[in-house]
DNA sequence: AAGAGTTTGTGACTTTAGTTACCAATGTTT
DNA sequence: AAACATTGGTAACTAAAGTCACAAACTCTT
């Protein structure tokens, strides 16, 4: 099994055991690893890849919520494991993703008996509540193209390229807005010379930094 | 020491020890529990009263995240204080609010030692984030007016009125909006013979309730 | 009771975002 | 190659929200 970075973050005894009891899974692109609704029974840990987590509402519009990378662990996974609760949330591949699968009596038991697992779920937790903080900040306090200007720099720091590749309609859906209004604001960064625009693919310039 | 309701929560040794350890507060509506940067070194509890939680951005607009009441308790402060953080929200006393500060060590030591400790805060995590995801969607998918009939109905709930002392100015910053838009809106519903409206009052009549 | 501060109402205007409609360019399938 | 689907550009319009300005009513202090 390869655990990735995850070695480096815990003692011998509990690597042990995640390699005998955690199930390694692989996700393609696209592909959707937890969906709204559904009992959550293992909480992942990312070894490598990109998750992208959303939230829905009733009338089914969604809102992308934040990215797992490696060695993130999704902690609503964690409580809702331990309340035996139904998924808030969806989770879908962003690249090929590997994670670990660690199952609910397994978390339980590694609280108390690994000191450097349960600094890892709460750091974990922790992490994501700010997630989440930043994720409110941004939708109610910047506008649309303060929030367009963010998404394209989050893709270029978890890709690590200024070449951005995804289509208008998707950054809509995942801002939650129409493709027209996303099209608007990218020419309008083009126009800026902040970007250049392609089909399927975004470049950002160095003025796309500045300031 | 008043235990209010968490002597239904916890077995007998545990509240012993949340007598012995646990340091009893009282606050008054408007005081200041929590504020952004200071370091959470105590978890607090909620005995009795309604706490408001706040986040705020870089240029000091602030938005109302959600209510902790009886028996709740903040768990960013537990994740927070486990990593000895700052605070990432404000935290209000909406009315009179008694609670109890448990102290960073034993919020570790009793995770292992009571079940029903740890049960607590699991459950204590997975209700705030879902109350951060509510949070999310309001701003995210609904529209203003919907957001404050939300807002009414969230007062009347946590009150058990349904007559809402707060002036339109408290409103529009809980919502981080303009006063302006909040009694545009307010006259709406008056209009509409949902609420009737009055100096720092408003009532819900029968119709707000509907559908 | 005079003055200061708070609360609410309202008109007029601007900005931001959402909607509809249509077209052109590029890709994919058959 | 023809048919179809996806992607992106743009105009024109509507709706929602924010802003500015001012007035009236009420509360509290002195």
């Amino acid at each position: 099994m390869n655990l990735g970075i995850l070695s480096h973050l815990f003692e011998p005894a509990l690597l042990r055991e995640i390699e005998e009891f955690g199930q390694s899974q692989q996700f393609k692109e696209g592909d959707l690893i937890m969906d709204y609704g559904k009992y959550v029974r293992m909480m992942p840990v990312v070894v490598s890849g990109t998750v992208k987590v959303y939230r829905r509402d009733e009338t089914g519009k969604e809102i992308l919520l934040y990215y797992l990378s490696s060695s993130d662990s999704c902690s609503m996974a964690y409580s809702c494991c331990m309340e035996a609760k139904k998924s808030e949330v969806k989770a879908i591949a962003e690249d090929h993703v590997e994670l670990i699968a660690i199952p609910y009596a397994k978390l339980d038991e590694w609280l108390c008996k690994y000191p450097s697992w349960k600094n890892y779920i709460m750091r974990s937790f922790n992490e994501r509540f700010i997630e989440l903080l930043k994720s409110i900040e941004s939708i109610a306090f910047h506008k649309l193209d303060e929030r367009l200007v963010e998404y394209l720099k989050e893709k270029k720091r978890l890709s690590g390229s200024s070449v951005v590749k995804v289509s208008h309609h998707l950054i809509a859906d995942e801002l939650a807005t129409s493709r027209v209004v996303i099209s608007r604001l990218l020419k309008q960064l083009e126009n800026e010379e902040k970007i250049l625009l392609y089909r399927n693919e975004i470049k950002l310039m160095p003025a796309f930094f500045e300031d």
